[in-house]
Formats: structure tokens, sequence, C-alpha cells
DNA sequence: TGGTAAGATCGACACACGTCGATGTGACTC
DNA sequence: GAGTCACATCGACGTGTGTCGATCTTACCA
């Protein structure tokens, strides 16, 4: 049965994640491309902990995010862009500063399609 | 507190899986490495559907997977490989042939690592 | 209007990774 | 021992990705 999660962006764009369990059945080639790509977003030890940071808080503004990380600017910008893209993160901008939350539901929604 | 499982190789390696939850606390660039080295192999819709495959039966030869999966013998062997030094499958030589099989405790280890 | 500050985008670079043909390595059969 | 089969390893190729300096865009303030 398929464990589907609506999840809205940055851009208000809505799309599914997704799949059967893994260890149910044999994946198709659409199911394990869309997992794959979930997936790829979390299997980067920046963008791994630049997520536990904005899940371990409320909101996290993107400028407590490079001095955290150790990276420049535009690379912490290119890691959230990755993970919003994903659905894992969403950003909200006020003003000039931009304000990351995490989205749990997505992140249990992997969890389910990893067999959960 | 680390969430931890010994998983045993095909060259009876043991090692540690993994880290502390990513919704718990900011994770520290060990644990996220660990953690994204075990998402990357994951993170691959052919390794997807190979461990799909092989979990959801009880023992799978190399032989029956290039078919479903449609990709040569090296790349065939060169995913399960991936996937075995991840500790997510194990593979037993009998003969001319390797058997494989998941290792459902290092996937439920992942999940917990992802807020489970 | 001009200046500054936050963040996104661009361009370039180095490196990692998926893929497969060719070859190597054991194991089985005759 | 010769031949064959299953699988691993090697080498090479094209592509994807993390990184950062430079630049663009937008918002705020004097």
């Amino acid at each position: 049965m398929p464990v589907k999660t609506k999840v809205k962006a940055l851009d208000e764009r809505t799309y599914d994640v997704c799949c059967p369990a893994v260890t149910a059945a044999p994946l198709d080639e659409a199911d394990a491309t869309d997992l794959a790509r979930v997936l790829s977003a979390l299997a980067d030890p920046v963008r791994l902990r630049l997520l536990s940071i904005v899940a371990s808080s409320p909101e996290v503004c993107s400028c407590d995010l490079e001095n955290p990380l150790g990276k420049s600017q535009p690379t912490v910008s290119h890691h959230t862009k990755v993970l919003a893209d994903a659905g894992l993160i969403s950003g909200e901008r006020r003003g000039k500063w931009t304000w990351w939350h995490a989205n749990p539901d997505r992140l249990a929604a992997i969890r389910t399609a990893l067999g959960g």
C-alpha cells in the first residue's frame, strides 16, 4: 500500500512522497527513483547537520547556519534549497531574513518507505 | 541517546550504526558523516530496487538480479558490494553462487536515526 | 536617493559515482 | 587438465555534485 504525504514547498507546489515500503515487495522504477531522490537530499553530512539544527529548533534563520556548519553563504543557500526541494524543510521570507523549519511528516514518510 | 546495531559483513568485520536521531539535537560531524555514508548507499534507484528484491525473499542469488534490474553483471556486482559494505545486505558464497539476504536490523537503525 | 545587509544565483573547478567491456579468480564437470 | 560458469575486479568514460568567489536581487534605513 502506497504511503503518501502532501508536502508544501516554498513555492506552494505540492507533491507526493512516496512509495511502498522497500521491504514489502520489489519496487518499480518510478517509485525507486522518487525515493532515491529524497534520500539523495539526506545523504550528505552537511545537509544532515543542517536538518538536525533546523529540526531541533522551532525556527532557524539562514544567518545562524553558516557558523555552525562552517560553510560559505552560497554553500549554505545551496543546501537549504536541496532540502527544501525535497520537502524536508520549508522556508519563509520575513524582511531580510529567511526562516526555516523542519517538516517532520516528510521524514516520517521516508521512515515508512524504509519499512517502518 | 545513540542508536547502535552491530552488523556483520561478508568479511566478518563488525561496525556500528549509528547516530542520535536527526530530530533530537544538532548532529556532530562524525555522526553526520556515518549516517550520510549509509544513506548514500540507499540513495540510488537501482540499489533500492535491488534491496527491495532481496528483502522480499528469504534469499536471492546474484544471477537472479541482472534481469529484473536490467543492468550488466559488473554493475550488479558493484551495487551488491555497496549495499553489503553499508551492512544493508549480507552475502554467502555457496559453490559458484552468491546468495544475498537483507539485514532488517540495519534498516531499522536507519529509521531510528531518522527520528523514528 | 544612496548605502548596507541577507540571501539567491551564476560560473568554474575538483572530485565522486554509475555504467559497462575486458579480464581475473575460484568452483564445478567431464 | 581443459572447458565452462558465476562472480569480482579493473580501466575508462560521461555525468552529477559539493564548494566558493563574484554578482544579482530584494529589503531596510538614513
